[in-house]
DNA sequence: TCACTTAGTGTACGGCTGTTCACTAGATAT
DNA sequence: ATATCTAGTGAACAGCCGTACACTAAGTGA
C-alpha cells in the first residue's frame, strides 16, 4: 500500500556506505517529478479510504490516522492534500457519482427492447456494483453517514439520479401522459428498489462467513428478486390514477 | 436527567453540621428500596441512550461515557447494569421490536374496509413513529450499525415483520392463490417502502433547520407519498404472474 | 444491633484520536 | 552551483475513550 519509499531516516544507515546503487539488489528509486509524487500520494490516500470502505469499515470509523497508515504515510502528511476527512469524503462523492452516472448512461444507450428493459437494467446494476464495488460501498455508507453535509450531498445526488431516470421513463409510450410528479414517484420507487439491491449485493460477498442470521444471498438471487420487484411495480403502471 | 441524588462527597461538608434535615429547605431524600434504585438507574441508562438516538446521535458515536453522563451516573456504574454498550443495544432491540409489533397489531385489529387498508396503514405508521420516535430512531439506526450482531439481529426482526405481514396479506381475496414466495416478495416491497418512509419521518422534524439541501418534507407529504407508492404497488397485484 | 451485600464513587491507566511544529531531502528555478 | 520550495517526517500535545480497582454509604437480613 505504501507509495513513498523511505527518503530519509532518523537513524543513519548502519553501514557507512550510502549513496545510489550501493546495496546489492537495491535499485535506484525511480525519479519522479514533484507533481507526480504529490498526485500519487493523494490518490493513495483516496484509495486507502475506498479500500477500507469496501472491507466493510464504515466511513464514521475511518480515522485520518488509519487512512494515512494504510496509504503508507505519516498522519501529518494527510494535511498536505486534504483539510480533513470530510474534505476527502467530498472528493470521493465526485468519483462515486461519476460511476453512478456511467451506469445510467450504459443503461440508456444500448438499444434494449422495451420488454427487456427491466431485466437489462438489473443486469447492468449487478455488474456495475461488482466492478465498482468500492464506489457503491461508499455511496451506500455515506447515505447514512453521521456527517450531515456528506449525507445530504449524497442524498441530493441520488435525488438527481432519480430525476434523470424520470425523464428517461417519460419516453415510454405508457407514460406519455403522466404528470411530472407521478413520474418522480415511479422513478423514486425504482431507485429505492435499486438501493435495497445494492445494499444486499454489498452485504453478501464480504461477509460470506457471517456469524449470524441467514447467509447472504448470492448475487443471482438478489438480481432475480430485484427484477421481480420492478416487474410488479411496472405492472401497476397502466392502471395508475393519481387520485384514488 | 440525573436519577441519583448525590449520596456522598469526597469533600466533607463545609459546615461541620451534617446529618438529616440540617440545612434549611433540604428535604430528606425519599427512601427507595435497593431494587427500586437499581431498576431506576438501569432505565435511566436506557432512556439516556434512546434520547441521544432521537437527537440524531448515531449508536456508533454513542459512547459508554456519554450515556453514563446523560444518565447522571459515573462511567464505572454502567457496568453494574450492562457488560458493554452492545449488551445495552440488545435490550433496546427488545423494547423497540415490541413497539414494532404493537404497530402491526393495531393495523390488524381495526375492522378496516379493504379499500381503506393502505391509507389506514400509513396513518398508523405515521402516528406510531411520532409517538415512539425514539424506538424507531433506534431501529433505523441499528439497521445500518457497524455492530455486526446488532445489525443482523434487527434485520432479522424486520424479516420476521415482513413474514407476518405476508401471512396477513394472504387473507385478501386477490392474493388467495399466490405462492408463499410471491407473498414474501410483496410484503418485502411494502416493508421496504415503510422503512423509507420511517427514515424520511425521522429526518424531518429534528433537522428542521438543516443547513443543506431541500428542507425536510412535512410528515403529511411523506404520508401522501408513501400512500401513493403503496397504491401503485398494489395496482400491479391483479396482473402479477411469477414467471414473465 | 451488627455484619453483609450492593449501587454508585473517584481515580488512575494505556490507547487511539486530531492537530501543531520544527525539520529534512529531493525536486525545481535561477 | 546555489538558493528556494515543498512533500513527507517524527515528536509532542490535549482530549476522549473503555476498563480496573479500592472505597463508601445506604439498604438488607440475622
Amino acid at each position: 500500500m505504501s507509495v513513498n519509499r523511505r527518503t530519509h531516516s532518523s537513524r543513519p544507515s548502519p553501514t557507512g556506505k550510502s549513496g545510489r546503487g550501493a546495496g546489492s539488489g537495491s535499485r535506484t528509486p525511480p525519479r519522479r517529478s514533484q507533481s507526480e509524487r504529490r498526485q500519487q500520494t493523494r490518490q493513495a490516500l483516496l484509495d486507502a479510504a475506498l479500500d477500507q470502505l469496501a472491507d466493510g469499515i464504515r466511513f464514521d470509523q475511518l480515522s485520518l490516522r488509519r487512512v494515512a497508515r494504510a496509504a503508507g504515510v505519516v498522519p501529518a502528511a494527510f494535511y498536505r492534500h486534504f483539510d480533513s476527512m470530510d474534505e476527502l469524503a467530498l472528493v470521493l462523492v465526485e468519483e462515486s457519482v461519476r460511476t453512478l452516472r456511467s451506469m445510467l448512461r450504459e443503461a440508456r444507450e444500448g438499444g434494449t427492447p422495451p420488454e427487456r428493459m427491466i431485466a437489462s437494467s438489473v443486469e447492468i446494476l449487478v455488474s456495475h456494483v461488482r466492478e465498482h464495488r468500492r464506489h457503491f460501498a461508499f455511496i451506500a455508507d455515506a447515505r447514512s453517514s453521521s456527517n450531515t453535509v456528506l449525507r445530504h450531498t449524497i442524498r441530493n445526488e441520488i435525488r438527481l439520479f432519480a430525476s434523470e431516470l424520470a425523464t428517461d421513463l417519460a419516453r415510454f409510450p405508457v407514460l406519455r401522459e403522466w404528470s411530472t410528479a407521478d413520474l418522480q414517484l415511479l422513478a423514486g420507487l425504482f431507485v429505492d428498489t435499486m438501493i435495497v439491491a445494492i445494499d444486499a449485493l454489498l452485504e453478501s460477498p464480504a461477509s460470506a462467513l457471517a456469524v449470524e442470521g441467514p447467509p447472504g444471498q448470492a448475487s443471482s438471487e438478489i438480481a432475480a428478486q430485484t427484477e421481480k420487484r420492478m416487474r410488479l411495480i411496472a405492472l401497476g403502471v397502466p392502471n395508475w390514477r393519481s387520485r384514488p
